[in-house]
RNA sequence: GGGGGAAUUCCCGAGUGGCCAAAGGGGACAGACUGUAAAUCUGCUGGCAAUGCCUUCGGUGGUUCGAAUCCACCUUCCCCCA
């Protein structure tokens, strides 16, 4: 059997990060981040990264891992936290995975193989240029050619997808199905007991977003944002495409005032947390918790004290 | 006080007699998601016992076989002259 592991997950500003915590401190764990964003040094506030004082209460893994100019990815996420979580255990500790980067959790947890299908840049961009030469349809067609399985379930405007898994075949003669199936056959990593975090009411969790949004702007934002630009960070790359970071920098740099730019990063972050949660509901063994007003970890450990029971935590 | 313009489905905004429950965009809602994932992509959006019926285009009343589209009056808003 795999070895334990808690999960935390939830849409943005549902109350993951204290819950963890808790947690961790309840259970005797350390926090391993699942979160695509936090692993960027030097992107603190728009991020919500836990607090020092957090951090010191509790220790965190897979914050500040990698440079915000470099190119992270899933595969480099999941080698590296399942190390963090093999440390974690090793030293009798019990990982607590928090994040709301449902890939990510899900990569790490499963026992999903990224190495049998490396990338190569320039190949991605070659396909890029001929998906938009020749069309949507016509790369779709190709792709029907050698793996009409995969291309039934990818619409043609599905750029992104469509690249990929043409880019998988020719790198390794494989379909992006049969590794798929592979990798689907794998083993999970670890056994992982997952609570969702929600509220009753949508819109008291759009409210708190916009609290927050409201709240970065005061912890300065725009001037985490501006220090990246200043270090030359160019916005196009991944870190850049972070809600509140590419607003922010569209504001600083003059092509929006920073109200209209606030408004947005609270638009984008409530169209965000709506996505979460449509990744995290199809979950149906996880345990769900819908907080009423605020998060209530009194009700939190009423409801999960008999669930990680359940699931051979204690 | 005089002159001109505008009011459209949650919002913006097309539509000037039938092909309009009404283009397009936004939002909302729903879904997808295997090396960019805080990214990307899709569907859907008046009601219903629904190959049809009902309600809707500021209000009321007309013209017409037929109106969001034409006429009259009313209401509100905007602009110009005073």
């Amino acid at each position: 059997m795999a070895d334990k592991v808690i999960v935390v997950a939830g849409p943005t500003a549902s109350g993951k990060t204290a819950l963890g915590i808790e947690l961790a401190l309840r259970y005797n764990g350390e926090i391993v981040s699942a979160d695509s964003m936090q692993v960027y040094r030097g992107m603190d506030i728009g991020t919500a990264k836990a607090t020092a004082e957090e951090r010191a209460r509790v220790p965190h893994h897979m914050l500040d891992v990698a440079e915000p100019w470099e190119d992270y990815s899933v595969a480099r996420y999941v080698s590296q936290a399942e190390d963090c979580c093999r440390d974690i255990i090793s030293r009798g500790k019990l990982p607590v995975i928090v994040g709301g980067t449902g890939l990510y959790i899900d990569s790490l947890v499963s026992g999903r193989d990224f190495a049998a299908a490396d990338f190569d840049q320039g190949l991605r961009e070659k396909l890029g240029r001929e998906y938009d030469g020749l069309g949507g349809e016509e790369l779709h067609r190709r792709l029907a050619a050698i793996d009409p399985e995969r291309a039934a379930k990818l619409h043609p405007s599905d750029k992104r997808r469509i690249v990929r898994a043409l880019e998988i075949y020719e790198l390794t003669g494989m379909t992006i199905t049969e590794h798929d199936e592979y990798t689907r056959s794998l083993p999970p990593r670890f056994d992982a007991a997952a609570v969702h975090l929600g509220f009753k009411d949508r819109s008291r969790l759009y409210e708190r977003i916009d609290r927050r949004v409201d709240l970065m702007e005061e912890q300065g934002l725009f001037r985490e944002v501006e220090e990246l630009l200043d270090r030359g960070l160019s916005p196009s790359c991944t870190a850049m495409q972070a809600i509140g970071y590419k607003e922010a920098a569209q504001a600083l740099l003059g092509h929006m005032d920073r109200r209209e730019a606030l408004e947005l990063i609270k638009l984008r972050s409530r169209q965000y947390a709506k996505r979460q949660l449509t990744w995290f509901r199809r979950d149906a063994s996880a345990l769900h918790i819908d907080w009423d007003e605020e998060p209530d970890f009194e009700y939190a450990r009423a409801l999960s004290t008999k669930f990680f029971r359940d699931c051979g935590i204690s």
